[in-house]
DNA sequence: ACCTGAACACCGTTCAAGT
DNA sequence: ACCTGAACACCGTTCAAGT
């Protein structure tokens, strides 16, 4: 309810019984529709009901565009990767900066809707043309199909479910998410006088779960690795 | 369902309306009925219901050990996390060795509970433990503190999170699972004929995303990258 | 052919009532 | 104090009926 619309669209808010116009919906209004509740109420809002709601359409009347829930939850997941992933990365001559900046393109993305990065998307349309640019850097980098491929999965394994984990925190709801903060640190000051000294000796030095430089540091040593692998390199 | 009480006592058979003893009930036995559940029936099948119907027990009177689900889950969680990993691993004098070991039971118990594998679980009880370990070894790898922490998070990145996801599609459906299969493979065919150069170059060499040597192979770089900038490694 | 209405079989959760 | 029963406010989904 009470939806600012932007552009000249004007939604009569009422219990309107209005018969929706025949072929006035399509699946890109329906997943259009979802987009807007997912990043407005939150995932666990966007039921078919509410979809309903939001385009004066009987909830049932959607079955007609997607089988089931799980369809349109993957036909949103492609439109927003798609969005983010399409033409905005380019080769340079540098592959490892390459594979660094695709790296954070992906995470910036998880950070952005970190709702879904709890949702299933491995195998998708967009995994793709991810993986072809990745393989594109290490092919650049002098490795041959054998080594790129198995580096490709590692590197994706690491970006992609270290991004899921971090942006599934963000997207806990905040009581939780305090909730488990202060059993850490409760649990932590315990711990710290019984047999925990490495958890003591480290004190302040351990970053936080959410902190970034976890994250960064993971990316950093294993792209050092590779590219420490790669024929030409400099042996140290 | 329908018992027909047609006048007077009736002694038919009734779906369990036996009255449970009192403090028959307590959060162990309920979480071990949670478990059982899980584990025969999957993670969709575990609801207030069926742990009821699973103890001869009102659904409700769940609400008295426990305040909602999420606490309930957690509780699950931590049983079985405890049960993995105390007492497993003892520290020997090869401080890698001991992560990579680490790593590895980590990893088995994501995939022995894969269902469990999408739900939020940091900042547990157990997480103590486990950086503990992690820390110690690093520490007896001779890093100071500040690398220490930052090398245990990046570990732990990867680690809690390449396994989350190798388990969550261990955990789909399989007719999910499959589908996704055949979508990934009518997409690369398709797509190889296009302008995926990369994708055809690398074949067949390319690991499937259940395949572990992708997480075994990003295992590896991160510790081989952590041993080299070990104080006193070999420069190469 | 497309949209609607009513209905079904579930959920988690609350709360007054039984014992 | 602990367990139960009925009820509430939701879900996704099916299917016959309207237009």
């Amino acid at each position: 309810m009470a939806t600012t619309k932007a552009g000249g669209e004007v939604v009569t808010e009422k219990r309107s019984r209005a018969r929706r116009p025949r072929d006035s919906l399509s699946r890109e209004i329906i997943v259009t529709a979802a987009e807007t509740i997912a990043l407005r109420d939150g995932l666990e809002r966007l039921t078919f009901q509410a979809i309903g709601a939001e385009l004066d359409a009987h909830p049932t009347s959607l079955y007609r565009h997607f089988r089931d829930k799980d369809e349109l939850m993957l036909a949103l997941i492609d439109t927003l990767r798609t969005r983010s992933y399409t033409g905005v990365l380019v080769p340079t001559d540098d592959w490892v900066a390459d594979l660094r900046a695709q790296a954070h393109l992906i995470h910036d993305h998880y950070l952005r809707y970190p709702e879904f990065a709890l949702q299933r998307a491995v195998r998708r349309p967009t995994d793709a043309l991810s993986m072809e640019f990745t393989l594109g850097a290490l092919r650049r980098g002098g490795f041959g199909p054998k080594e790129a491929g198995l580096y490709a999965r590692a590197i994706g394994q690491l970006v992609r479910s270290a991004s899921s984990i971090q942006a599934a925190i963000e997207a806990m709801p905040a009581g939780t998410r305090d909730e488990d903060d202060l059993t850490w640190e409760l649990d932590r000051r315990r711990l710290d006088l019984d047999e925990h000294p490495s958890l003591r000796w480290v004190g302040e030095h351990l970053p936080d779960v959410r902190d970034p430089r976890g994250w960064e540091a993971a990316l950093d040593l294993l792209l050092d690795s590779i590219a420490r692998r790669a024929p030409g390199a400099a042996s140290d």
